[in-house]
DNA sequence: GTCTATATGAAGATAGAC
DNA sequence: GTCTATCTTCATATAGAC
């Protein structure tokens, strides 16, 4: 019927894919400020016109930037839904290493660096991120130890705070240290996440291994 | 014999600081790429011009700046020296409590999140601040441990590591929440605080009170 | 050292053809 | 929707007088 095949639409469609892609790579590295639309155009092979023709604005390409982002980091920081069935000890261990490896990605780094830059100039960024990720991983941890509680296993008084201390302990200043941008190694990591389920489980644990 | 007078000479001086003063206000309260020379100078009340006689440029400006903000926090976070004599449970308090303020400062939290920002194009930065705040309690903090576990008062194998952990705990995530820009009430951070307290204290104590 | 006035360039956003 | 070319604004930095 119409001249526009598929092919066409499906090519419409992916610019604005690019656009948004080109456009998160730039923002997280360089910042909202030091990233020009000229830049973004280019990184993503299409006009700058184009660029404005599928988001209104620097702002609101921001926007759809991050919260994009948001969605990758979510997916990160999932906890592993099989974790019901193991040890705790094993779980938490688990669910452990699965949000330092988050929490450290450089691209997540870079993240998490542009939406507190941007803090005031987006209020809204800032829920949205906390919400996503690290809120995100606060609450599933502590409805993991409240389940964990009721079954007996552990002997935790505020599972809430008990997991935002958990999780914060696994942080350590070794995640500030990275957004500072110092070398932060594998080994450091390691030792902190290892020295972390230790204290954690010698301090919560009612079971016997 | 010339005709300046010392008082000129203290208000040319002067005008240094006022741009200086400006600039680390605007900085931090804007970002780096959000401020504009001609703010800086009207906010100092100079012209553009003089900002230029005195700074060699906004970059050199920027890291002036910083360095000015990383000694504030210095002094903030300096703890208190009469603390040795005090038994150990009143020391921690009095090192956390001076900690915890100090972090939660809204310029100081404004201060991390330009350094941070800006850690890409200033890379020598976030170094200089790592080690002028958090790097500097934390070895603080590791002394006094060590003090304490050489008079027998506490139980600690690695007091860096420990002493990285309570200040993490310190901040729990509502540091991270204070710098995504979500309100934090004194209530929760009291309540962080006192419970970091009782478990660091439970865990490392060998003195009884 | 300090000012007013200005050069120069960069970047957000749009007009109009296809 | 997409492009080229352009408009307009604004920010860094400087020239030159006092």
């Amino acid at each position: 019927m119409s001249e526009s095949s598929s092919r066409e639409q499906y090519a419409r469609s992916t610019k604005a894919e690019y656009v948004l892609d080109a456009a998160r790579t730039l923002f997280t590295e360089h910042g909202f400020g030091a990233t020009s639309m000229d830049a973004i155009a280019a990184a993503a092979g299409v006009s700058k016109a184009t660029v404005y023709a599928h988001y209104d604005g620097k702002q609101a390409l921001f926007a759809a930037t991050t919260a994009r982002g948001c969605e990758r980091v979510m997916a990160d920081m999932a906890i592993p839904s099989d974790v019901e069935d193991l040890p705790p000890a094993v779980a938490l261990e688990r669910i452990a290493r699965s949000f330092v490896a988050a929490i450290f990605a450089p691209e997540n780094l870079a993240l998490l660096r542009v939406v507190m830059a941007e803090v005031r100039r987006f209020p809204e960024l800032g829920g949205i991120f906390y919400d996503c990720a690290p809120g995100l991983t606060r609450s599933e941890v502590a409805r993991y130890l409240e389940r964990a509680r009721a079954h007996g296993l552990i002997d935790t008084a505020d599972c809430d705070l008990a997991a935002a201390q958990f999780l914060a302990a696994l942080r350590g200043d070794l995640h500030l240290r990275a957004l500072l941008g110092q070398p932060v190694t594998a080994d450091e990591i390691e030792a902190n996440t290892r020295f972390t389920l230790q204290t954690f489980v010698a301090h919560h644990a009612r079971w016997r291994e």
